[in-house]
DNA sequence: TTGCTTTAGTTTCGAATCGATACTTTCTTC
DNA sequence: GAAGAAAGTATCGATTCGAAACTAAAGCAA
């Protein structure tokens, strides 16, 4: 019986925090978007893997993204090693918005709680969520920390750079590692209490 | 930076959850109703209580309680203290599709975690919740646990039930506690680490 | 009682959203 | 090269949503 308060609590969290709404003249499908493209990574910031994300499909998310572009909020480019996919940056002016999105009460929430009980917090969602991933086949969404393809302890080797995704081969920055990847494989042995975000069967 | 983690996880998990769409052949609006009916009290069954707890409109909320009721899924009453009031019902139907919930996958994963950290998540949550609750003006909900108008400490009082809500003067039975209600209140001293699910400015 | 105001619920209507489908372009593989 | 897969876009019909108008019942004040 506990388990369902746990398990309401979370989503009536998730709920009141990113389904606020029209705040900011945005729709809620728009604000989805924007908090989508500000936290993934340049490999993930596509109309397709938002739509993945989101949970619906590429047709939609095209329009909803057209809708932002349209606002200048977005700003489209074309990827120069395929030519069919685009990658989706934030703008200034959307970097702006985002900064005062409804839901960073939730952050600001958690930002309150003392540091060892967010950490205890933080490691048992992690465990809830490779829980539910386990049930799932659809792809999910985490960062480097914990991904099968990252690669690097952080010292060079033989010329290449510090971190690398093992799957693109391509280097990583320091500050991409916390940003979401749509091409997150769990199974990587990791350190302890120290998960990536989501987990996929694979 | 960790801050920011804990409530995408929170926000992710809920939305993978309770997002699953059209499982069952309902809407995920749909979904969100016979979820509500299901978990709040017999004094907040009510569309407008609905309306505010789903964040939207009266108008809207009518719609959707008419198409569960074209279903079978709710049964109408009409209250015999208020004439305009009107209470809604899961049928059984309804409550063996409510226990087939995709989102129940949450539940599971609640259940699966170690009880002592069960607890400290539930309880961080809560503490999440008074926090939000504190920037927000708009109705919380929550349940008798914690709640200002709860009376009684579980023994008669002068022929009265043994737990009482003192704003509408009502007997409660046990398995009521539990319930979601539109008219909770927070402000009662509580039993450590046990507070309501939600929290009102009042 | 008679009015006035508030509240619960419903209905209607126009705008927006969404999913399914078809289509174009580009990449990959044989 | 040709076939097939993948990324992205456009279109259409059904659904949803919010705003506003509306009905009915309750509360309140003389």
């Amino acid at each position: 019986m506990d388990s369902r308060v746990v398990a309401d609590l979370i989503v009536y969290l998730g709920r009141i925090a990113s389904g606020d709404g029209l705040a900011g003249g945005l729709t809620p499908v728009q604000w989805a978007g924007l908090r989508y493209f500000a936290r993934a990574n340049r490999f993930s910031r596509t109309p397709s893997a938002f739509a993945a994300f989101h949970g619906t499909t590429r047709g939609t998310a095209s329009q909803t993204i057209k809708g932002l572009v349209a606002q200048g909020l977005l700003r489209q480019t074309r990827s120069a090693a395929d030519g069919r996919s685009v990658r989706l940056d934030l703008t200034d002016k959307a970097r702006a918005i985002v900064a005062e999105d409804p839901a960073e009460a939730l952050v600001r929430a958690a930002g309150a709680l003392p540091p060892g009980v967010r950490g205890g917090l933080s490691a048992a969602l992690r465990r809830m969520l490779g829980s539910v991933a386990a049930e799932r086949d659809k792809p999910f969404f985490g960062t480097c920390e914990g991904c099968a393809h990252f690669e690097g302890d952080g010292c060079c080797r033989d010329g290449r750079a510090a971190y690398e995704c093992g799957f693109l081969n391509e280097p990583l920055a320091a500050a991409e590692l916390d940003e979401l990847c749509v091409n997150f494989a769990s199974g990587k042995s990791r350190p302890p209490a120290a998960p990536g975000i989501g987990a996929a069967r694979t």
